[in-house]
DNA sequence: CACAGAATAT
DNA sequence: TATATTCTGT
């Protein structure tokens, strides 16, 4: 009998990180190596490997799984300035490639706006929650945005997602929405005197120049980049096996531009630099009981 | 002014 | 459609 096989197997399982818990919450960490890591897209790609200053580095491009095996190339399209005493860092006003949601940079939001309650979830709130480097407070807003009319919809229904047959289009729009369980408090009211306000983490974050949006695709878990960064082959959790741990963001730069004037929210403060996890309240069950947030496992 | 939120644009 | 950008009120 191969029970050894087996057993260990299924501790193995079980021991295996799930890939929000692998690259989770320290989205800001990213170094610059890696950055430009993800900047050589192919073996064969004609990418310069050097140039790790570019601040728009478009990752979260089309992804679509029928992309043409030529890839979208993006020469810097600067102007022909050529006269023109360096004016302004190009760095500094350039668009950046349009976010993408995935349903993990999502399960993010909605933890955050879960512990800050639909009455103190504000953008900016929110995004510092996030603690998603590269994230803007416009991205939150304008997902926010769309998240309150999906949470309005919902509550016209009876219950759950998915359900009311409305149009198609409806259902299909929610589909990543549907990904993140909605705090059941989402749906109705918060009541005004449950206030338990966590002990949140103090992180500051900041958006830097230099690898923003790369730390948003990797906080994303973007397949493509994640891929490349997992090295960690950890393939045998099904899609749904995932467990929930701390979230916090740790920051390992030092920023903290934050705090100016008075804040009437109980947000965090920023304070120290590190915190500890404010996870795994471990209790005498032996049972992990993620006492952060809601737990949104499917 | 900074920000949130809705409206609008891409 | 999803996200960005603009507009407006506070």
């Amino acid at each position: 009998m191969k029970e050894d096989e087996s057993n260990w197997f299924s501790k193995w399982e079980e021991e295996l990180p799930s890939p929000e818990e692998l690259m989770p919450l320290s989205q800001t960490l990213i170094t610059p190596d890696l950055a430009i890591a993800f900047d050589i897209r192919s073996p064969n790609g004609p990418q310069q490997p050097t140039h790790h200053q570019a601040p728009p580095p478009l990752i979260a491009a089309a992804q679509t799984p029928n992309s043409q095996p030529s890839s979208a190339e993006f020469d810097s399209s600067e102007l022909g300035c050529g006269g023109g005493a360096g004016s302004d860092e190009p760095a500094r006003t350039l668009k950046r490639p349009r976010l993408v949601w995935t349903p993990q940079l999502h399960k993010r939001f909605v933890d955050a706006v879960a512990h800050l309650g639909i009455k103190n979830a504000v953008p900016k709130t929110i995004m510092q929650l996030m603690s998603v480097d590269g994230l803007t407070r416009e991205n939150v807003a304008s997902h926010l945005q769309k998240y309150r009319l999906y949470l309005k919809r919902m509550q016209g229904l009876s219950g759950g997602p998915g359900g009311g047959g409305g149009s198609s289009g409806d259902a299909a729009t929610d589909h990543l929405f549907a990904s993140s369980p909605v705090p059941a408090h989402f749906l109705h009211s918060v009541r005004p005197n449950s206030n338990h306000f966590l002990p949140f983490v103090p992180v500051a974050a900041l958006q830097q120049q230099h690898h923003q949006q790369m730390a948003v695709a990797a906080a994303a878990g973007h397949p493509q980049l994640q891929s490349q960064y997992r090295h960690v082959g950890h393939f045998g959790s099904p899609p749904n096996g995932q467990y929930e741990h701390s979230f916090m963001a740790r920051q390992a730069q030092q920023q903290q531009p934050q705090q100016v004037h008075r804040m009437g929210t109980p947000v965090p403060n920023a304070v120290p630099s590190y915190v500890e996890d404010l996870e795994s309240a471990t209790t005498a069950s032996g049972r992990k009981v993620l006492t952060l947030f809601p737990t949104g496992d499917d």
